[in-house]
DNA sequence: TTCAGGAGTTGACACTGTCAACATTGTTCC
DNA sequence: GGAACAATGTTGACAGTGTCAACTCCTGAA
């Protein structure tokens, strides 16, 4: 983890912890995915980086500014994610789906990261940076809309429409599977949410394809 | 408010509240609006209802038992609200329309009820009763759709999907409204939170109506 | 070598959720 | 009526929290 100083100590030795910011996003990630959003305390953040119950300070002006880096974190992973899972095709209707998919699955599987970044006492602190990580999200899913479109795959002439139903519907299945919500539905109890999210993208590119797309 | 006892005092007087546990429920819920989900302190309800800090235990075995019966009780009316929209026509597109508009404008304008509803500390507190009136919830969606393929509206065989894909997309464009999440995006930014359920449900049933339809 | 300032520490404060023990009230049964 | 009893409220205490202020330690530049 360290890069210059003098390697790994056996006690907790030095005066200076060396990357303390970076061990207080992750002993924070770690957590909210124990004890949830609700649960997470500065002072055992601050306890797991092996240092004083003060120490935060020097890094984070706020508990609540430590969640809100978080978060701004955890949408650049998620957009990262998302560019990735489209870079392993050329074909856009699989392109669209695998950017579904990898939204429902980064939703599950950095569950922590995403609850953060949705939790709404962050939402009210959002920064500049926020915004912007988030927007870009949007954009993205706008952007490989245009190109469908360009491509003549979708309907012409409403893509940020089509980008916003979507981003809302994988939004709000992911959060309902996360809060167990959907466990009692026929529908979505004994599906993984991989396929819980291919039931969706099919119903939104239902609405979206050309008529004759390849459907 | 009361029914029986000697009206109206001036002073705080009784000893007995004669119902504290609606006005915690009521206090708790003006907190959420004012200071969010993680900012409502159970001492600072008890002041509300001029009551001592510990009352509140009389009623609720502890805080997060108090959100959750706030969560229950928005649940119920939830349902209200989209029964409510509903019943104001027999056309079944219209049905649809209105019952999402209604989620929507349930969300914006019960705010503090919705977060609670969904917050990630109640979902991982759920009783039975919130459990089940959430799915009464997802039942109400689908019995909606139902009829609308009774009646030939929409296409055969994918009632369930559809009631899903619905309820996400709508989910999550009201936590996105919300959170203000859309508020930098040139489609959503300059619309008033009932447009955008529009849209939502616009795309919606261009991807669930029979190709018949009245689109 | 000095020294300014970043990084971490100790100590304090008001506040929180919750437990235990006690006080007051309304009700129910003789 | 009054006596037991359960509900409902109260007071007091405790550990734990976020944050402020004042201090110490360490490092890098002048």
């Amino acid at each position: 983890m360290k890069t210059t100083r003098p390697a790994a100590a056996p006690a907790k030795a030095a005066y200076h912890h060396g990357d303390l910011r970076r061990s207080l996003l992750d002993a924070a990630l770690g957590l909210v995915a124990s004890h949830g959003v609700q649960g997470f305390t500065l002072r055992e953040a601050a306890r797991a980086a092996n240092v004083s119950h003060n120490a935060p300070y020097r890094h984070f002006p706020s508990r609540t500014h430590l969640l809100v880096e978080l978060a701004t974190e955890g949408q650049g992973h998620l957009l990262n994610a998302l560019e990735a899972a489209v870079a392993r095709t050329a074909d856009h209707r699989d392109r669209i789906v695998r950017m579904g998919i990898a939204y429902m699955e980064f939703a599950i599987s950095h569950a922590a990261h995403f609850r953060v970044m949705f939790s709404s006492d962050v939402a009210r602190n959002r920064t500049a940076d926020l915004t912007a990580a988030q927007n870009a999200t949007f954009q993205f899913f706008e952007s490989e809309l245009l190109a469908s479109e360009q491509a003549g795959l979708i309907r012409k002439g409403a893509v940020q429409q089509h980008a916003l139903v979507g981003w809302s519907a994988l939004h709000g299945a992911a959060l309902l599977v996360l809060d167990g919500v959907l466990d009692n539905t026929a529908i979505a109890a004994r599906r993984k949410p991989r396929e819980i999210a291919s039931l969706v993208l099919e119903s939104l590119l239902k609405g979206i394809l050309n008529p004759g797309g390849n459907a």
